[in-house]
DNA sequence: ACCTGAACACCGTTCAAGT
DNA sequence: ACCTGAACACCGTTCAAGT
């Protein structure tokens, strides 16, 4: 049976959720679909580029239209399906971080022009809305890369466990927001338009 | 002559200089200082270690005391020491930011205190000052390995060449600057301590 | 205490040659 | 067009044994 792009990209998928990102080898990738390592350089010039098509896998669910009018919730509704598309993989912050720095997904582009978007009607001139829409990007791959080591780390080892009280220090979930707060507080005294509440 | 710790670091720093965080190996650097690849390991626990070592030294003139005291002044100082001390070692910002991520640099935290005790000075509650000064961490960060990803891609390849204004787009020090006083505004916001401006 | 020798178990990538 | 075979040039880490 003949080898497909998409075939590859599931099989890798796979293997990351399974085994995380340092068991996604293109070795271990070849062995897995029964071909030689060479195979896989017919469909994917390089790694980089396979990594990438995996990263826009991962972030299909983000680039969804946004459901909000308003600018604010409209950032807070991509930045949560951001960070829930990047938990619901093993090492999936990590592999999109490293995707995102080499510019090999085409989905975090498009995630991009979404923040990019919000960002402008903000108030923000189009220079200043890709510059916010690029920081706030930083913010959310930043924060779950390390949420994320952080839960697989205490899901191997001992963790204190049960906090009584669930503020921003134990709930990632409000740490999350509070930072996300933070930019979206600066883009309303930048831009000039501020949320109706 | 016997190895030391900072002999190690001292060679594993020339070496980033010259060829780069990818050939910045265990056993290159065994090559270099003239002994096993075993050796190192008697120093050092794994790479990750090491590399947190190095960590440490690219980031030593960004621990300085910070000489502003008001605090909006305070953050952009301290980020703009962590911006150069990151470009002044080729993938400086990539070599800190992996050891950031993986909890290996004890100067990384010394300058989370810097600019946690700016937030807190901005206004916020200590949970909150943690929190927004990993944010801030996160933006320098993730600004300064995009920043030097380019300039490295450019200096090998063709660039556009000169634009005529120095915008944010053109500007990377414009464009930093842009991005932090969106935090700061935002710190501003959720403190209720503005700045004298 | 500090280092060597030698191994273990891998990597990404290339490319002539086959079908 | 698509894949194999086989190589090239490496990795990080471990550990008995030497000094």
């Amino acid at each position: 049976m003949q080898l497909h792009k998409r075939t590859l990209v599931a099989k890798a998928t796979e293997l990351l959720d399974s085994y995380g990102i340092a068991d996604l080898t293109m070795r271990r990738l070849a062995r897995e679909l029964d071909v030689t390592p060479g195979a896989l350089y017919w469909h994917f010039a390089n790694k980089q580029q396979l990594l990438g098509a995996v990263a826009d896998e991962i972030l299909t669910p983000a680039c969804a239209p946004p459901r909000h009018s308003d600018w604010p919730d409209r950032i807070a509704e991509v930045c949560a399906r951001l960070r829930n598309a990047l938990l619901s993989h093993t090492d999936g912050a990590e592999l999109v971080s490293a995707s995102f720095a080499a510019g090999q997904s085409a989905a975090i582009t498009e995630v991009l022009g979404l923040l990019a978007a919000a960002a402008a009607d903000a108030g923000l001139h189009p220079a200043q809305a890709d510059l916010a829409a690029r920081t706030i990007m930083h913010y959310v791959l930043g924060f779950t890369v390390d949420e994320q080591s952080r839960m697989q780390w205490d899901a191997a080892g001992a963790l204190p466990e049960e906090q009584s009280v669930l503020d921003e220090r134990s709930d990632p979930g409000a740490a999350f927001t509070f930072g996300l707060d933070l930019l979206t507080d600066g883009l309303s005294v930048r831009g000039g338009v501020r949320p109706l509440s």
